[in-house]
DNA sequence: AATTTTTTGTTGCAACGGCAACCAATTTGT
DNA sequence: ACAAATTGGTTGCCGTTGCAACAAAAAATT
């Protein structure tokens, strides 16, 4: 069974034939998308939501006044567009594939039948945690940006990614100018305090790979 | 009928006697608080979720550095605890009444029992829906804090509270400590791009009552 | 009514960070 | 291998805004 599907908190822990089954049930479907492709677009009518199975794909908006706005980074594991698909709703927002790409599309219908069949409820119960975390998970990035300096923005978003410093170096989802948008930032003034936290030696980074050095 | 309990997703547009139903599903019992006083700390154990009636509550948290984010404002008609209540998870926030205060507590645990009850399934998926649109919801005020300078996150701010400009005063519900915590921004310097935008005709406003004035 | 407490507005100062312009390094395509 | 394009880093300038301290207004308490 694909690595990625076993870390979806939709399928963990399931049995590979009972993972064949919700494939099944959801009628999952294997897409690869190139680097640079709109995967989603503003505005697309959304009954359909996605699992990473390889690849970054970002969730973006932008504004009437020119402003981009990340609203999520999907790697590996991870799915987007399950709240429009729960609510069949036109998308506000649009998903574009940052490398190669190749997700399983899976279908909500399941999700609107009422049932007594174990499994299928199981999966409905999943479903719906999933969306209760997510609204969890929104709040991290809300605490971010809510931070008053650059500097502190930093901290927290290596924090989030990277966790506690342990001297393991790790990888963000994001290039500079993803991190930016991200953060709130602008791009050159977060590559001047990186730089500046390098310098003081409490981080240590080459492109998106991060260490702590020290507390 | 409550009109607050008309006005919430979970309810609209049923008749009395199956709103009357719907409480006794969920346990509904009406709590009232006192201004200031805590609905909910943080580590709480959360298995129901919570209506407001009356008055507003705002959802916060306070981090180890001292910074005090605002997770959401919730007044009349509007509900907290939901994503915490599905999980059974212990709270990470708290809440607090910033008025007088009157919600309605609902147990979740109807939402964890299969059912073809026709009744029971739709308030499951007005519950989920809820969940989804929390999501989206949530995604207005990542873009209000992704802003870069202060004016463009007031302009937003009180677009989202107050809808399109047309003459008519609204109220936020924050007062100013509480508005620069939901933006993110120091109190003073609100409190000074405020003047600004009056002194520029944009719009005008005393205490929380705001009206927009040309553009 | 008078006093205390809370809330809001004002201002000076300093620095954080947006912006623009540029260079360097790396990656991509041919 | 070379050119082009993309990505990341640097720097000067100066406006925005955090911060602190204080004044004024409003609300709450006695």
């Amino acid at each position: 069974m694909h690595p990625a599907i076993v870390k979806c908190s939709l399928f963990a822990d399931l049995p590979p034939a009972k993972i064949e089954d919700a494939l099944r049930l959801m009628e999952g479907k294997i897409y690869s998308y190139k680097k640079g492709s709109m995967m989603l677009r503003v505005a697309d009518r959304v009954s359909r939501f996605w699992l990473v199975l390889r690849g970054t794909v970002h969730v973006s908006l932008d504004e009437a006044d020119g402003t981009h706005v990340i609203m999520a980074s999907v790697s590996k594991g991870g799915t987007f567009g399950e709240s429009l698909c729960f609510l069949g709703q036109n998308a506000p927002v649009y998903a574009e594939a940052k490398t190669d790409v190749e997700v399983l599309e899976l279908c909500g219908d399941f999700l609107h039948v009422p049932t007594t069949d174990a499994f299928t409820f199981l999966l409905q119960q999943r479903f719906t945690a999933m969306l209760a975390r997510r609204a969890l998970e929104m709040n991290a990035r809300i605490q971010i940006l809510s931070k008053k300096t650059m500097k502190e923005k930093i901290l927290y978003l290596l924090l989030h990614f990277g966790g506690r410093p342990n001297g393991k170096p790790f990888l963000l989802p994001f290039d500079r100018i993803g991190m930016a948008f991200y953060l709130g930032v602008d791009r050159s003034a977060l590559s001047r305090e990186l730089s500046r936290l390098q310098e003081e030696g409490v981080l240590s980074y080459q492109k998106n790979r991060f260490v702590w050095l020290k507390s």
